[in-house]
RNA sequence: UCCGGGGUCGUCCAAUGGUAGGACGCGGGUCUUUGGAGCCCGUCAUCGUGGUUCGAAUCCACGCCCCGGAGCCA
């Protein structure tokens, strides 16, 4: 009688979660997405965003967006903005904007509380006295002569911090906890520090910021975080956490839980590498299509539906992960597979001239939008005497396997006719420069009446009709599988990353298409309008090739396999 | 060396003392007006050594290996 639920593979986080809500610990789960506005979000940030999201909406509860903005001296508006931005576009919305530097009076008032108490003290030691008196990872540190001081004295310190009656580094508010630990951020960590500098939202109405490891608990038990999660590095921070939460008299004990970060081959995901291929002009800017921000991939034409779901197929866990890139090419070729109108596009024309086509005539061939989805409709293209195929769709003297057009072959061409090549034209290189067809205009629309059937179908172009347009070309930024091992990153480069190719030819269709519209053009790949495209002037964007087996067979099978196109 | 984590197919993730399973990749087949997609089949793994148990990836012991930690960064 008892209907058993099914049985669901949850992840550790999720499974806390439920433990959580079926043991009346909470009512209602929390979370927060805690960016420091001082670069863009990347591919693993968008992992923590679908994860932070993703638990509050399956179990009808919140989460916030939350700038961690402690630190004025590296934090921009404009990082803030892009951060929303790249958060919405993912799918995501937050009912309020939260910011750390809104609770700065709340965190300073808790500061002088932790003076009241006894368990903080203003140090006046140089930044390398308190280095020196940390102690190391083996041996422990020594306390400060400051630890003494009176709380009354403390109090007109930190007072006199905030007022900003000292210079930076004169001062820091410590937290009393212990110098013996064999934790090193419970000797005594630093709470707050002197910055006479402007914040991008207070302005100048603060000289003293707090630090990560104080605003973030506590700001945390401000928005009623339930379960506070974040990556491996901050495990030894939870001892310090789990303190200020227990020592504050703070409204709620949120849980800090970590989870292991994402990583992706073939790239980098530092913000300080990212900033570095910014900066040193590597690449066109953060959202260069090459780059694994959230900017970069919308641009290089990833969709928010196969960002999240690459984020939930590559699960949670505490053990590091290299993900394949592969993993998530193919989830972006899974999405636009659904619902990218397929399109006729010719990257290297080579010119077909069918001889017994009338000259001056041409006509319009219907064909589908989208094979996989009939409601897509389907659209016109116009045929005529002189066409482009793809340079790669032809061998004067074909290989064993290859089915495509060479002398004498026939062929069809997509939802037009079957073609067969009588004779090639050269240039004084020999290099084939034309091929001369002839068409059986009993194949119209690609179905032959005596049921005979090409081993080929290839895509083409009416080249009286054909648009112009660049397509850039990219592929891996890197070459090696982790360019941070071995010397310096930017020394695994890939000199190939983009290729751009002048002179494609479209079918006239997407003459005017949308920037950020998706195409597939077929058998080449995913495309994305560039928002650098021009009216009748498009540029196009190479999200992904589409699998192929030939192209494979040309590499040498597995391993990296490379377009060839 | 001290503290904290972690070791399961090539790569990720599961199995919560009871047949090691899924995804991607790879290989093969089928289908095909995209050499795409789809469908089918197959390939491949419990860090080591002991122990407990009818039974161990799971519990215990001892090792080994990997990652993180000494910002007034987050």
């Amino acid at each position: 009688m008892t209907s058993e639920a099914p049985p669901r593979n949850l992840d550790f986080i999720r499974e806390i979660v439920e433990d959580d809500l079926r043991s009346g610990k909470h009512n209602t789960v929390v979370t927060r997405f805690p960016p420091e506005p001082n670069g863009y979000l990347h591919i693993g940030h968008a992992k923590s965003i679908c994860l932070n999201f993703g638990i509050a909406s399956e179990y009808g509860g919140r989460c916030h967006l939350r700038f961690d903005d402690t630190n004025p001296t590296k934090e921009e508006s404009e990082y803030a903005e892009a951060i929303k931005r790249d958060v919405t576009w993912l799918g995501f919305s937050w009912d309020h904007l939260f910011h750390a530097s809104d609770y700065f009076e709340q965190l300073y008032q808790w500061g002088e509380e932790l003076i009241r108490d006894g368990k903080a003290y203003v140090d006046s030691s140089t930044a390398e006295e308190i280095r020196d008196m940390r102690g190391t990872l083996t041996e422990p540190g020594k306390e400060s002569a400051c630890r003494s001081r009176s709380a009354d004295e403390n109090l007109d310190l930190f007072r006199r911090m905030r007022a900003g009656e000292f210079s930076d580094g004169t001062h820091v508010l410590r937290a009393k906890i212990d110098m013996q630990s064999p934790n090193i951020n419970m000797r005594d960590p630093v709470l707050y520090r002197i910055r006479h500098e402007d914040h991008h939202r207070t302005g100048d109405k603060w000289d003293i910021y707090p630090m990560y490891d104080y605003a973030h608990p506590l700001s945390d038990a401000i928005e009623q975080i339930t379960h506070s999660l974040c990556t491996l590095e901050f495990e030894d921070h939870r001892p310090l956490y789990d303190w200020l939460v227990e020592t504050v008299r703070v409204p709620a004990r949120p849980r800090q839980i970590e989870f292991a970060r994402l990583n992706l081959n073939y790239t980098v995901m530092s913000k300080r590498k990212l900033l570095r291929l910014v900066e040193e002009r590597y690449v066109a800017g953060w959202d260069d299509p090459r780059m694994p921000t959230i900017a970069g991939l919308r641009r290089r034409g990833f969709t928010p539906a196969a960002i999240r779901n690459f984020a939930e197929r590559v699960g949670v866990a505490k053990r590091e992960n290299v993900i394949d890139v592969g993993l998530l090419e193919f989830c972006v070729r899974e999405d636009l597979n659904k619902v990218a109108p397929r399109v006729m596009g010719v990257l290297r024309p080579l010119r077909v001239v069918i001889e017994n086509y009338p000259e001056g005539q041409s006509e319009e061939l219907e064909t589908p939008n989208n094979p996989e989805d009939a409601s897509a409709g389907s659209r016109k293209v116009p045929f005529s005497r002189v066409l482009y195929i793809e340079r790669d769709d032809f061998m004067e003297e074909p290989p064993k396997k290859f089915f495509r057009l060479a002398p004498g072959r026939e062929v069809r061409l997509r939802s037009a006719y079957f073609i067969t090549c009588s004779s090639v034209v050269k240039d004084a290189a020999g290099n084939v420069v034309e091929i001369r067809a002839t068409y059986d205009p009993a194949t119209r629309g690609g179905d032959a009446p005596d049921g005979r059937r090409p081993k080929a179908t290839l895509h083409w172009v009416s080249a009286e009709h054909a648009v112009d347009c660049e397509v850039r070309l990219y592929d891996r930024l890197f070459n090696a599988e982790n360019p941070e091992e071995g010397g310096d990153f930017l020394e695994h480069l890939n000199p190939d990353s983009l290729e751009i190719v002048p002179d494609g030819k479209l079918e006239p269709s997407v003459r005017s298409a949308a920037p950020f519209s998706h195409y597939q053009f077929e058998r080449l790949g995913y495309f994305l309008v560039d928002p650098e495209s021009k009216p009748g002037q498009p540029i196009f964007n190479r999200t992904v090739t589409l699998k192929d087996s030939w192209a494979k067979k040309l590499a040498g099978g597995g391993g990296l396999a490379r377009a060839s196109v």
